[in-house]
DNA sequence: GCGACAG
DNA sequence: ATCTTGTCGC
């Protein structure tokens, strides 16, 4: 036996993360849209044949009513394990061929998993805002980075994500009865803009529509029986 | 050195 | 994320 070999993925991480602090420099942290968002989109990706295969989601929904109508799936080989604090290396490229199929652009894109609220501020809703310079929020539902104060039962409790001394995101009970919601800015949104949308987005479920739906569509169980209202 | 660690 | 049945709680 030989001692172990420095893992493959070694001199690409810390490639990755140098990109990472570059890219995020350039992540802006305001709204800038001209008109209210009339088209929403949800992200999500999954893996199917143990990790071989990347499955990107993506559905599109009216703003006003949420009411979705594209659907898309898409699969592609995987070419990164899962690193924490990589995933959007692992997951752009599926995210961003799922953009591609949809027939309208939208004005805001849900991403499951975080935006700012990330080591290097760069999570895959930044990443993916950044690369396809789409206003983007994040919905991830566990903490990567940061702390926040003990939240209220009640749905709708938030308090700030902080790391260290900045805010990186809201932790958000979007449901009595289970764990926060963790929401920050991908790219061109404001804190207050991201948690307002998760909020008139929710319907009842932990998720928001846009990444529940999406969510949903890439686990395959996508029929469309509706629970309660 | 010892944990923690989105999906 | 994914592998997996029933089960406890709002």
């Amino acid at each position: 036996m030989t001692l172990d070999p420095l893992p493959p993925w070694d001199r690409d991480v810390r490639a990755a993360r140098r990109l990472q602090a570059e890219l995020a420099a350039r992540v802006r942290v305001a709204d800038e849209w001209r008109d209210p968002p009339r088209w929403l989109a949800g992200f999500d990706v999954g893996f199917v044949e143990r990790g071989r295969t990347t499955r990107a989601a993506v559905v599109l929904l009216e703003a006003r009513t949420l009411a979705p109508v594209e659907r898309h799936v898409v699969e592609m080989p995987t070419r990164m394990p899962y690193i924490p604090g990589l995933l959007s290396f692992r997951e752009l490229p599926a995210l961003l061929e799922a953009l591609a199929r949809l027939g309208r652009r939208p004005d805001l894109a849900f991403v499951d998993g975080q935006g700012l609220a990330h080591p290097r501020r760069l999570g895959a809703a930044c990443h993916f805002g950044l690369a396809a310079d789409l206003p983007t929020i994040g919905v991830a539902k566990s903490i990567l980075v940061g702390t926040h104060a003990p939240l209220a039962e009640d749905a709708g409790a938030a308090a700030p994500l902080l790391d260290g001394e900045q805010r990186v995101g809201t932790a958000l009970r979007s449901k009595r009865g289970c764990r926060p919601l963790i929401v920050s800015p991908g790219h061109r949104v404001s804190h207050e803009t991201a948690i307002d949308w998760v909020r008139r987005t929710l319907r009842g479920y932990r998720l928001p529509e846009p990444t529940r739906l999406a969510d949903r569509l890439a686990s395959r169980r996508g029929d469309d029986a509706e629970g309660p209202a």
